[in-house]
DNA sequence: CATGAATGAGTCTTCATTCAT
DNA sequence: GATGAATGAAGACTCATTCAT
């Protein structure tokens, strides 16, 4: 196979390697995924694999670190464009179907989901890094609106759970079903409906 | 260790079994889960689990049927029962959180997201006998008030997804988050926050 | 194969792999020697071997464990049996060939020589534990024949060694050029010139 | 690193990987000895290590070569110099203590009897080239002085073999317990008892 | 029925060796 | 000549499954 020498090359070569992990652990769950597949899946052998992870547990950790960020960043560019919480939330129901859809995110979400149990430090530095960060941004756009008494709104803390909660539920249904045609719906009509429903338990109908 | 003579003690080893199978599935994942440990945990032998059980997948199999009905059976009375939709949506929001804390639920959630993708039979039978029986009944509360015109509603079966998705959402952050302290929100208020939202959102304020 | 069910059995079966275990070190050493080869060379699977012994490495101190004792027990009632220093001087040199011939001794030796090494706490428990042992037995002999004027000699730790040289380089030797015919010497006569060398030494020879 | 022109600066970079593999094979014997690590502890990559040897065995057998020989030369020498049975006594004894210490001799014994079992080749022309001469020097100096009648001795090759038995003794000691301080003796009082033991034996005091 | 000893297929990981740069 | 990335054979160890007791 070709050869990465350049520390570029090298770690360009992590990224598909942790790619394909990804894939594998996907799809298997991380016990049952094999190194050697993982590897072949992009055309190496299993020993180049360990040339750039020290086990597999490291190329776990690897794995969530590197696809979750780029995510993260993406929300938070939109939250803080967007104009007011409408806008947010117009913006976030629109880009919620495309997310989940490109297949990445739950991936993610069904890795953690099935294997953080075995490795807690990492679910925890995901929920740090990741999860409570995208959750702060939400709460602080709703936190202004609030105060700025546009909209009618409990703990705002709990809201943006309820903003995400549809989210992660298509990502599992996603996950579960992705080849059972019979249990496909329709994902913009469904965050569709959840913006407008959103937007009348918030009052901002007006403002819409 | 007792010996089980009748077919009503067979059965009844038969759940026990699962019972443990579900904590070690949950706890380990499918792979990891060690048929000697899931017999050890309810004091019996591994030779014993397989005088019930010809396989570690039949055992995965009869888990999640096992657990799962039980739960379809309490939603199914809870929404013929309650009078109108607010009153489901009150009966559904109280009953969330004890279930949610109950822990089966979020349990066999993680099992099937975690190794159903290995086991696409298990998932699909899992949506038809469970999940299309839920949502149905939803779906069903959800028309007959909107063809009633008591609320004001877009497509009834992604309203009642969404009326579902809290609930997902709160099975997995526990899933995930059990051991990480930080992580904790008010279950209770969550739910009821949840409950007034929805009732906003049907326009059934007045109604309730 | 045969199954050991009673503790006694389980012991008996420890020890038999153990010896196995001591004839695949010896003759690859133990990086080199596989558990597999281990357990055939009895007739048991690699898996049972780990029923009764939890690594290789475990397997390594279970044989240095195992087969110095006896040998130890043999030396000590040889000297507290015997007269005097002549009379133990005698009894050990007409021990000794047999007991390099026996061949469990040299091949501990080899064991130990070649990958002791690799474990410095197995070579100093084999130190304290047998080497020590041996070594005070003679010195104490040689210590009361010096107090009591009956033999002319230095340092009695240092007589002692060198009393116990020759039979490590017979080990030694035997262990390298087993299987070279030219080598072969003999091991009695040798030590039988030993005997009368050192009785000579020691200005034992008018009492021997 | 360095290239290596010149023939001469060739077989001087194969000196250099034979010490550094002599090291390694005796710290962790040759099978769990890294041919990247031998390579490293001079400075080079494990691919120059191939560029002047085939093979790890190949190391090996040169190994054992290179460093052998040296000492057959030393000991020959103090033999021929030396003017008697006593005189080379002296020399032998008071050589040995600085071979032991300066370790190389050590090292290779450990070597040769850790592994050389799995390259009977090896450790055939070994005791050809290196330990049949050496104690044909130390046999002719016997036989020499029978026959002047100068000393009282058995069979000269079998005395030969008793006179090198504690080199080979503490040689084997320092390999086994190196780093355990409790096992130190005093290897100058030691080899000097030696020496007078041997003196005794032959009955050799006087002229001494 | 219940037990746990025995089996062997399966997977992670290491490292001698090759070879493109 | 020198380097170190890539390969793949080999071996420790695990565990689902079988079966003698």
């Amino acid at each position: 196979m070709q050869r990465a020498r350049t520390p570029e090359a090298k770690d360009d070569r992590r990224g598909v390697f942790a790619g394909a992990a990804l894939d594998e652990f996907y799809e298997k769950g991380f016990a049952a995924a094999r190194m050697e597949d993982i590897a072949r899946r992009v055309g190496f052998s299993k020993g180049a694999l360990y040339l750039y992870f020290d086990s597999k547990e490291a190329l776990f950790e690897a794995v969530v670190e590197n696809f979750a960020m780029p995510n993260v960043a993406r929300l938070e560019t939109v939250a803080a464009t967007a104009g007011g919480v409408g806008a947010v939330i117009d913006a976030m129901t629109t880009l919620a179907p495309v997310i989940i859809r490109e297949g990445r995110i739950p991936k993610i979400a069904k890795v953690l989901i099935g294997d953080a149990p075995a490795f807690p430090a990492v679910a925890t530095a995901y929920r740090q890094k990741v999860i409570d960060r995208v959750l702060a941004v939400i709460t602080g756009v709703l936190k202004k609106a609030k105060a700025a008494s546009e909209i009618d709104i409990g703990e705002p803390a709990l809201a943006a759970r309820l903003i995400v909660a549809p989210m992660i539920f298509s990502a599992v249904w996603r996950i579960m079903f992705e080849h059972d045609d019979e249990a496909h719906f329709d994902l913009d009509a469904f965050f569709s409906q959840h913006g407008i429903m959103l937007k009348r338990a918030f009052k901002l109908e007006a403002a819409a």
